[in-house]
Formats: C-alpha cells, structure tokens, sequence
DNA sequence: TTAAATGCAAAGCTTTTGCAATACT
DNA sequence: AGTATTGCAAAAGCTTTGCATTTAA
C-alpha cells in the first residue's frame, strides 16, 4: 500500500514545455517517453497504462507496458502526471492541469461527471469543520450512484444488485 | 471492472443467526463458510481475505484462500458480508451492521477514522443538492489528509511527498 | 443420495523488478 | 563516453476459475 511519491504539481503548456522540463531535470527524452506524453496531452480523459501502451487506440505506435509504467512514475515524480481510480479496474493518467480535476463515478453504470475546478470546496470545507479532515478527492473520487441510476434504485427499493465500478 | 452484486442488506444478531439465514437460502454451513463468519464477527475491523484465511492471527485455523474469497463473494449476495477499500492494496471485508459504517482515509499515514452512522449525511445531502448525486462512502471511502498529516502538509508547503493508502 | 462446497492448481489482471542491450546527452 | 532508459522476461500481489473430491443436508 505505497504509491510512488510525487513532487509539487508542475504545470506545463504542452508537449514541448514538459520536454523541456524533463531535460531540465536531467531526464532524456526518449521516443517512449514522448509517446506517453503526447498520448496523455492528447487524451481528454484520464486513460489506463494499458490505453497508452496501446497507443491510444491505434493512433499512435505501441510500447512496451513496463516502460510505459515506468515512465508515468517518474512523470509523477515530477509532478507532471498524476494518477487516479474510477472503482475497480486499472489506474488511469492524466497530465496535472489537464483531464484534470475531480469526478464523481456511479458505482452502478460506470459513468462519471467531472466536477469543475473549485466545485468540491464546499464539500472539502463541511469535512474540514466537522471532522477536522482534510478530502481529497482528485486521487479516490466520490463514488455513488448518477442521477439515472439513483432513480432506478428508487424502483427497485433498498439495495438491488448492480454490476459496476 | 464488475463486482459480485449483493442483494439488500440482511442484518443479523450473531454468528448462530447468520448460520440460520445461510440454511433458510439452501446454503450449507461448511466449517470453511463457519470458519469466514466466525472471524468476521470477531473482527473490530474490517479484514482482508488473506487475514481471514490466515485465521485472523492464528486465532482461528487457517482455510483455503480461494474458498475464503467464494465464500465472501457468497456472503455478499447474501447481503450478511460487504466488502470496501481503504485505498491501494487487497479489498477488506465486514459483516454488514458491524465493522460497518463509512471511513475517512489518510493517503499519507493510512490511518482511518470511522464516522459514526449518519455522520455523513450532511455531506450527502450537500452532493444531492450540487450534483444530483447519491454519494455511498461504504465502498470508496473518503481519501485525505488526517489532522496531523494535513499539519506536516502546511510546514512543507504544498506537495511534498508521501508514501500510503 | 445429491448438489453444494472444498482443496489444490492454474490462470487472469494489474503492476513491479532484474538485467543485458540501447540510445540520449 | 557515460548513464538514463528500453525491451523482454519473469515475478509479485490480488482475485478468479476449473475440476475432481469431499461433505452437509
């Protein structure tokens, strides 16, 4: 239960400004690591390991899946990459600054609303005054049930049994 | 990215009660299935399913590992048995009533606080109002900062490295 | 008796690690 | 040239599945 440390966000403009501070820092850019991050800059949701060694659905080359996952580590490191869970199944990757933000993921559909920038505070304030906890919810989401899902479990009475997240 | 669906919750008074329920279904009482319940019960806090297979800390003899998870995933549709996560790591088991409730996690330390039942409504009912949102804290706890975590977060500055959940 | 449940082994999925070969600076 | 990074293979951690055998009812 250890998850590689990342470093204060680090937030860049593109493909080229995160290079840069990759070379910066005295990383290389290899042709891999490129790939996973144009994959990631041109993603517009957080996508698996797996969706980047792949190459985006075929848009680009493949690569190897070890290096793919070394690479988001250290991208983590410096803080241009994050990583979060929507439920059970493979982490997913996001440039920080990007694909960014906060979500709330149905546990029974699957599907997820992206909370604008800010749009948890008040949530984030209440757990702060009444447990003296600190949320964060850009790593673990709020997990629960959409609107259309909410309603059918109204239907169906108390529990029901469902099949995602 | 599906899990076992569990039918509505069935709250029981003991390990006896649970043995009934187990038989009015046409399941059988196994000293495998006893074995699950027993340290379930016994448990103050949630466990995992190699905890219960080890016996709980040697209290209780040691069981098949993958029966201990057909069991649960049994246990579960049952509705007498729930499973949440406290962040990375292998899935942890309660018997729905004890060890129940909702926790807030610390990603830096790992520790837990549980929130007394209800303690969160005013949360819920928050995201209900914002978002339409039926927010369930039983399954994908909520992550964050304990107050002394939260405190070495300040001293650092924003960032800063971690190591948990 | 007979279907549910077990034990063991094997496999599945996500992620990590070792190591010799490669390629960025 | 020197070392960060790669590719491949293997392993680790959690969970599921197949199947012949046992066992509760």
């Amino acid at each position: 239960v250890t998850y590689s440390h990342a470093s204060a966000p680090l937030v860049v403009t593109g493909v080229d400004a995160a290079f840069d501070a990759l070379r910066a820092r005295g990383l290389r850019v290899s042709a891999a690591r490129r790939l996973v991050l144009e994959v990631l800059f041109a993603a517009e949701e957080p996508v698996s390991a797996d969706q980047i060694a792949a190459g985006l659905r075929g848009r680009v080359p493949a690569s190897d899946l070890a290096s793919v996952y070394r690479n988001l580590e250290r991208l983590e490191e410096l803080g241009l990459v994050r990583h979060l869970h929507f439920g059970h199944g493979p982490g997913v990757y996001a440039i920080v600054g990007r694909g960014d933000g906060e979500y709330l993921v149905c546990e029974w559909c699957g599907s997820r609303r992206a909370v604008e920038p800010g749009g948890l505070e008040d949530i984030r304030g209440r757990l702060r005054a009444l447990f003296d906890w600190e949320a964060r919810f850009s790593h673990f989401p709020i997990v629960g049930l959409c609107p259309s899902c909410a309603g059918r479990a109204d239907e169906r009475g108390r529990g029901g049994s469902h099949a995602h997240t």
